[in-house]
DNA sequence: ATATCAAATGGTTCCGGTACCATTTGCGTG
DNA sequence: CACGCAAATGGTACCGGAACCATTTGATAT
């Protein structure tokens, strides 16, 4: 009996394809293939005899192949580093979501830059993922023509109010959440409020906040002056040293609004140093909701985005264009809180 | 001249292949395939134009192809959940250095459970990746065959003193760590240290910690006592209720020792909660150094493995074996770091 | 019993880059 | 001038799943 193909036979997973198992169980390729795809269309006793076989030689289906016949369950993804912020919480997001629908995730870095950009979109084109989600996208105007000729749908997570979206979009409006933070801290009593966000400079999400924050002054009748506004790293150190410039230039500043957690925490942290009661001495509102926020002390007061749902709401936008239930290039807004805490 | 094939025509990405620019060219379609992956064995006039006609139509080589024919530049991972901890630094690492390899990464979320550890591992080797970096990989039998019946090289990305690794192994010696934390905290005067943890069974890396913490304690002639450990939930609200349990089962506990950062935050949070001096009432040590330990108030003892590197140095160990330079199943281990700040 | 039709299954070809081998070109040397 | 040799290039088959169409089978209707 020796070398005998007994069917159940252990071959390296480079051997092993449709053809070797459809051998093996006495049917054609495409009955093999249909196990795996549209296992109805199979007859239960046949199905039951592939899957078996498929079991015992431990067969796993190659889907480059099926990628390469246009069926392929993959979506690409471009994100900003994973280390800051929520963005790690929204790949989460993405990629729970991918996998409960089948699909798997190719991760790729984008940098800001327009050839970064470009080339990042090249090696996901080059994997002809079925869809696309794009995070923090410049859209140079080759990457731009480039998603387009690709056929591919593309769910770009940014700024709602974002120029010309490529197809469709999942996202805040900035402008929203911080007119509504700003509104709350006046509603709270406070009538000297700063603005302190990292480098708003081509950044769509920040201009949108710090114009959100502008129109709340406006509105409350409150003039807006530029010395009441500092950008700085997006470090705590940077928040620390937003809060002392801040205060030196205006010692009458009852509240900062920070635009993001970890500047807000940094500061927090700078008025512990400086024996500073929070929120009498100064109240201090961050962005994003970090994890650590409620455990500060006090709790920071803080806008919450929920970057997980907007990672799944982006692949569920994508799923449902693939699935056919969607073909519309749709703009989701998702909604957000003001989780009202102690520090401000 | 309407429909004339002017060689510069821009066609649907999927219309678009090698053979396409070979016949715009007028070369074989082999001498695209060449320029594209050893550009050095085609005649620069040829490469030139070749390249040009490439530009010209906004094609993107498919990798899949390549892929097909066990040329592809993909490595596939597993990880753990992103949120927590430093697995979203340990990605980004493993990113940045697939991406200056020319590789691509395709992200698999795991879980714990034997039947979630066998489906990634399937999603993974269903894409044919030419290599792996596993996770806090459990081991279950079948997917271990799995692996080593792919033959493609694995990474495991864990305790090092962890059961017969598969291939390569990249990770840091959490005995040592712990036994290192223990005996600077014994150095700097503490006499009763506690341990706390999240959920020890079937973590390699926690059973590996108290066994560090466990072994100082004996070289510093203190008998171990199971009521001055405590295993919580991994959150800061987790490590506040370690620190009210330990001290009141112990009012002469002097310092505790948390194996990972959050917990020791949130153990921060609540002796600033009980107007409890820190270190003076009590010395409060971590594991991890994230981002915050360092801006916490008092600033937060801790010890530091550098994540980053570690995914850095799996996916290049990954590349070298890869690239043939390195034939042997390594195992690397990565320095660490007893960070002494204020709060121990 | 025979026509009708749906369900089940098979045969073939294609997707696109590349390994393998064959062929051509160009140049230096005896 | 013929020969040898290397560099450059071409032709073809292949990786493996799936679309497409053809064919067979079995059950129901008339």
């Amino acid at each position: 009996m020796a070398n005998s193909d007994d069917g159940g036979e252990k071959k390296p997973l480079e051997r092993l394809g449709v053809r070797e198992i459809a051998k093996r169980v006495g049917v054609a390729p495409m009955t093999v293939s249909r196990v795996l795809s549209n296992p109805d269309m199979v007859a239960p006793a046949t199905r039951a005899k592939v899957l078996e076989a498929i079991e015992a030689a431990g067969f796993v289906p190659n889907r480059l192949a099926s990628s390469m016949k246009g069926t392929g369950r993959m979506i690409g993804t471009v994100v900003p580093p994973l280390i800051n912020s929520g963005i790690a919480e929204q790949v989460q997001g993405m990629s729970d979501e991918c996998q409960q629908g089948g699909y798997s995730m190719l991760l790729v870095q984008g940098e800001f830059t327009t050839e970064a950009e470009e080339a990042s979109i090249r090696t996901l084109l080059g994997w002809r993922p079925a869809g696309m989600i794009l995070q923090s996208f410049v859209q140079s105007e080759v990457a731009r023509q480039l998603l387009v000729s690709s056929g591919a749908p593309v769910v770009e997570i940014s700024e709602i109010k974002g120029r010309h979206p490529i197809d469709m979009v999942v996202g805040v409006s900035n402008f929203e959440t911080a007119y509504a933070m700003t509104m709350h801290l006046a509603a709270k009593g406070y009538k000297r409020i700063g603005f302190v966000s990292t480098p708003i400079h081509g950044n769509d999400r920040l201009q949108q906040r710090r114009t959100g924050y502008h129109a709340a002054l406006t509105e409350l009748g409150i003039k807006n002056h530029a010395s009441m506004e500092v950008e700085v790293p997006i470090t705590a150190a940077g928040g620390a040293q937003a809060l002392v410039t801040l205060t030196e230039r205006h010692r009458d500043i009852d509240a900062i609004f920070f635009s993001s957690d970890t500047l807000a925490i940094g500061a927090v942290q700078e008025c512990h140093r400086r024996g500073w009661a929070i929120p009498d001495r100064i109240g201090i509102a961050g962005y994003g909701d970090m994890d650590l926020a409620a455990q500060l002390y006090p709790p920071l007061t803080t806008v919450k985005v929920n970057r997980y749902e907007m990672g799944r709401r982006a692949v569920r936008q994508l799923l449902d264009r693939l699935g056919g239930k969607q073909k519309l290039a749709t703009i989701t807004s998702l909604g957000f809180e003001i989780v009202d805490r102690e520090s401000a």
